[in-house]
RNA sequence: GGGGAGAUACCAAAGUGGCCAACUGGGGCAGACUGUAAAUCUGCUGGCUUAUGCCUUCGUAGGUUCGAAUCCUGCUCUCCCCA
């Protein structure tokens, strides 16, 4: 993996880069859709190519290993293949499992024990298999394996996970490192920054990272319910230590407005499964605000979804009838609100890239962050 | 013509003397959702701006009772069976 720095802006500390793998380039700042078990909830490939304009999709490594499994995965050629997805796509490790898995799973300095939300099995993580499951997976970008802590973590409970995240990090480091790809394309890995919302140990997390040398580097542990402000004061933290010529990825972030805020913060890479699980909900982000489709002061206004959105949906079909669609359980509803919210997210970071290289980021961030938090 | 059953809030449907402004489901209205156990979950749904408070409600008109959606009587309407 190469990453180029284009430009960077000098009034903020946002960037405008390129990403190369060996399935294509990434334009940064990206949004990275979410498809945790090898789909993105209701969101088909062409929509996600032709449509939406998704450089790089998600996929989870827990789920996947769990379903369809690694057997299939390994026959199937890897999950490029399996999916019949020819772009990059990232795995995510497992550790937000550890987090939102919580009662199901017992952490030791050896791994995580689970047991399957499926059928209970229980199975056992450890740094090294996670990154055996990606190597049989086969995503471009593949993540160590980490605690995510709750936002609400004491300090005591916030340094002890962030001493077996970074014993986890060099264990992930080197089985990563002593393994080969399976499919012919190259893979990389990428470390997570922890340590909550303590500014010493996302520091002593940031400097730890470096020592490995990748071609990225991820933060997380961030949007777990901590505010806003104290995950921009994180971001800010890291970011200053992070080296300049890495892309950074914020995990699991998050609204239109933290998109805008972090990229001005100097982040490159996001996802988050707000735009398809919260439109799935009836929830719309638009370049005017925000629009709970379900609500009834929507029952005729039968003007588009949004008359300027990039994708098909928005100007083809009308806020009346995507409400209909929805107080109407009908699934064509969360499938075009998925296709909407995507398509916009992509827009918005696209659009945040071209002023970043044209050079007047900041006067039209703000002015969007207005508009995108605004409830309509 | 004869016999039987029933009328409860937007709908369906419990409740058959006080714990009933009334179970529950649907519908309706609103909210939540941030590296997806989510096409899920939560709240409200007679009125009074708030209520452990007040007022009006269980077809309708009366009655019994300290107290009635619940018991009694008349009336109206609906459904079923037999002719």
């Amino acid at each position: 993996m190469d990453f180029k720095l284009l430009k960077t802006d000098t009034q903020t500390s946002a960037r405008a880069g390129v990403i190369t793998t060996d399935h294509g380039q990434i334009e940064t700042p990206i949004f990275m859709p979410v498809g945790t078990v090898g789909s993105v909830k209701g969101v088909s490939h062409r929509e996600l190519e032709n449509d939406i304009n998704a450089q790089i999709i998600l996929g989870n490594t827990y789920h996947l290993y769990l379903r369809p499994g690694l057997d299939v995965l390994k026959q199937a050629g890897g999950l490029h293949k399996f999916s019949s997805w020819e772009r990059p796509i990232l795995t995510d490790s497992g550790g937000y499992q550890v987090f939102s898995l919580a009662d199901m799973r017992k952490l030791t300095a050896q791994g995580a024990s689970f047991r399957s939300h499926i059928d209970g099995s229980p199975h056992l993580f450890t740094p090294e298999n996670v990154m055996d499951i990606q190597r049989t997976i086969g995503a471009d970008i593949v993540m160590a394996f980490d605690e995510c802590p709750p936002g609400d973590a004491d300090y005591e409970y916030a340094r002890k996970s962030l001493d077996l995240t970074e014993k986890w990090l060099e264990r992930c480091v080197q089985r990563f490192d002593t393994t080969e790809p399976l499919y012919g394309h190259s893979q990389t890995l990428f470390p997570i920054v922890q340590g909550c919302v303590y500014p010493d140990l996302r520091k002593r997390a940031a400097e730890n990272v470096q020592k490995y040398n990748r071609d990225g580097y991820a933060i997380g542990g961030l949007s777990v319910g901590e505010p806003a402000e104290v995950m921009y004061q994180m971001v800010e933290v890291v970011n200053s230590i992070l080296p300049k010529n890495k892309p950074r990825y914020l995990m699991g972030v998050g609204t239109p407005e933290n998109i805008l805020e972090s990229i001005a913060l100097g982040i490159d890479m996001f996802d988050c499964v707000m735009p398809t699980r919260n439109g799935r909900n009836g929830m719309l982000f638009t370049s005017e605000g925000i629009i709970n489709i379900r609500n009834k002061k929507w029952q005729t206004d039968f003007s588009p979804i949004d008359p300027f959105g990039p994708t098909f949906v928005d100007s083809r079909y009308s806020k009346a009838y995507l409400r209909h669609l929805f107080i109407a359980g009908e699934m064509l509803g969360p499938q075009i609100a998925s296709i909407h919210n995507l398509g916009f997210y992509l827009w918005l970071v696209k659009e945040a890239r071209k002023h970043i290289v044209e050079g007047d980021f900041l006067p039209w961030k703000n002015a969007m962050v207005k508009k995108v938090s605004k409830r309509l």
